[in-house]
DNA sequence: TTCTAAACGAGACGGTACGTCGAGTCTTTAG
DNA sequence: CTAAAGACTCGACGTACCGTCTCGTTTAGAA
């Protein structure tokens, strides 16, 4: 499964990787994505053009490949959230950190440019969904599934659809910049939330309560 | 109202434009949108370049125009949304509408073009706000106001968020492709926006509605 | 003879004509000859490209006849030159008059854009022949056939011949900017056309100078 | 001697730089200068235009270093004239000669757009200069002196001069097609040069001919 | 003096070529 | 035997002019 190459010209192959991927990351981070070129990444990185097509197919690919493992070297373990017990105020924190980090430019800017290559490439759609959403959706809905089991949640609630009404008109505001993203808001998407998929009071009881 | 032009060799120009517009609207729906440039625009329009970028800043601008153009001509009248007295229904009839809006590939390069041109620019961002997603929003808030009104909804609802609530997901799914688009999906986020922001029950009655 | 135009908007129209030579002529003394545009011509002369067209096919054309009119403003009268009965003497003058004016340089690029025009364009060339090379060639052997008749030139020597010898070898040193262009070398121009062509001794003692 | 390119890709390099050179030579000779485009060689060529750009500035530059490649594949060894002992015979020939080359319309195409671009380029000219029209020259001048010391020229005559008045006029002709181009005019180019600058008779008689 | 028609200034138009840039490929040389 | 270096083909970029084509606007002469 790792890169497990046969004789040892490892070493000098990582570093360029990481040169690669840092020059990428400040390159987008930086500036504006029309100025991401491959020839900028390479001539910054200290490494042929080839060294990259060598191992990725597009442009694309290689900005792809520096976020992603971006947040791979973050997540050696698997992401977690908070379970503090109160749903409400664990996802207010997530929701409002979430706010925080589209409010970095830098962030900004690397999830723009991330976006924008997946919006016109299904392939990238889907290795990001594997490799950056499904992970991360996971360790949300584990969750949210403590919060069910809890009561605090509907039983036949749908999680992922939990998540998309928490998430995306976050994610459409910051995208179409179509709205103030604050802390308030993030609570108000929270609200909504658990009075759309909170327990539905004296239809369904939580399970294992019945002896209320 | 009209175009107007003081002087000017008017006609020539309408027919100029319109033929960017359709060049545009034809290449974007066609195909990968990396074959969108403005040489195969201005030569499937039997223009000269010049005639493009005398009159518009930039690629982002022309796409932008030319879908801006299309919902224009559209739009003789605002847009309106059935409003039956079932809000339930009515809206599950326009989720489901905009479902299928989706599946249609054409549309789908179309919106796709769009959003990444938006996404990277904050500029034609606000254009779009103003020109195409407010009025939109509008026309769909006066069917949810009508229904706060009835009462099917909460009196303190704010109505932008019920409609990024029932829209951003579908957005997002789409965008990323994360899951499919369906009738039943549509139904399910129109469940979810009336259990957030429907009435809340034995709290705030309906006014008038005491003599059942 | 004259232009004959049925009507006579004659004032504008001469206006309009002499301002466009003066723009052709100013930028072509002032600057590199591939500034010389039409736009720019139009732009400067305060008149409409169309104006320019309409009477003239190519800019070839408009700078031929810019420098053409310059020629014959100067020559109300046709040109003479100075017939001392010294031929050595008027020779030497009218050569070294010549090596001064192709010193200057604005005549240095006026001479320049004429002559790379006419290089391209027989048509061009036949007029510049017919309109400024032969008149100036008819008054210069004007002066060589009275040195002739005066037994100053042999009585068999080709005049146009003698012409080219004397300014062929200038012009090319000039065109081809290969050797410095002094007076002492239009002298040495006028002494080996003399010796090239002057009365040959012994053998045809020049008319009536028998008696010694 | 050779491009001695420190690192190179010179089979390539060498592969395309030929193929520039002869599409630029075609295009010349073939047809009317303003044909001859970067684009057009860089098309004709089966070669990117940067690739031109990157090795020559401009236009000018290309079609003179295609020229120039031209007469150094013909001239592995220096040019040289033949001296029979008879200067007259040697002259006409050569002069001749000289007038059948301009009477080919390629050769005559290709020489036009030379003279064009170094009329108005005086680097260019300086080149030309140097690398074409010096070692011709010398080449001449070397039969000159030859004769010079067999006391068929006089000995102070500048053998540069003798050379422009043979030549000059001929180029002029040809350059402004102001007569023909016979070999009876190279002739009496031929006879006036001998004139002008011939032994002169019983002044300076020619050295090692003390015992008449 | 008013009217009429040409020529006019202005400048947009469909084009061609410019010279630059970046994508992705290919080749050479150094390590 | 891989990687840096960088030249290569390709094709789009945005600009400059070409020569053509309307547009109103003078303007001079005829009515």
């Amino acid at each position: 499964m790792a890169d497990e190459k046969g004789p040892g010209h490892s070493r000098r192959r990582e570093r360029s990787r990481q040169a690669i991927f840092a020059a990428t990351r400040d390159l987008v981070a930086e500036g504006p994505y029309e100025k991401v070129t491959v020839e900028a990444i390479a001539a910054r990185a200290g490494v042929g053009k080839q060294t990259i097509y060598r191992r990725w197919p597009s442009k694309s690919s290689v900005v792809f490949a520096a976020l992603l493992a971006l947040s791979e070297e973050a997540d050696g373990q698997p992401p977690a959230l908070p379970d503090t017990g109160d749903l409400r105020a664990d996802l207010s924190l997530v929701m409002r950190a979430t706010v925080e980090e589209f409010a970095d430019p830098s962030f900004d800017r690397l999830i723009r440019a991330l976006t924008t290559e997946i919006a016109n490439d299904a392939a990238l759609a889907a290795e990001y969904r594997e490799k950056l959403a499904r992970p991360l959706a996971e360790a949300k809905e584990a969750r949210l599934r403590s919060a069910q089991e809890a009561g605090q949640l509907d039983a036949d609630a749908d999680l992922g659809l939990v998540l998309e009404v928490l998430y995306a008109p976050l994610f459409q505001r910051w995208l179409h910049r179509s709205g103030p993203l604050s802390a308030a808001y993030a609570d108000s998407l929270v609200d909504a939330a658990l009075r759309a998929f909170g327990p539905r009071a004296g239809v369904k009881p939580p399970a294992g309560r019945t002896a209320g």
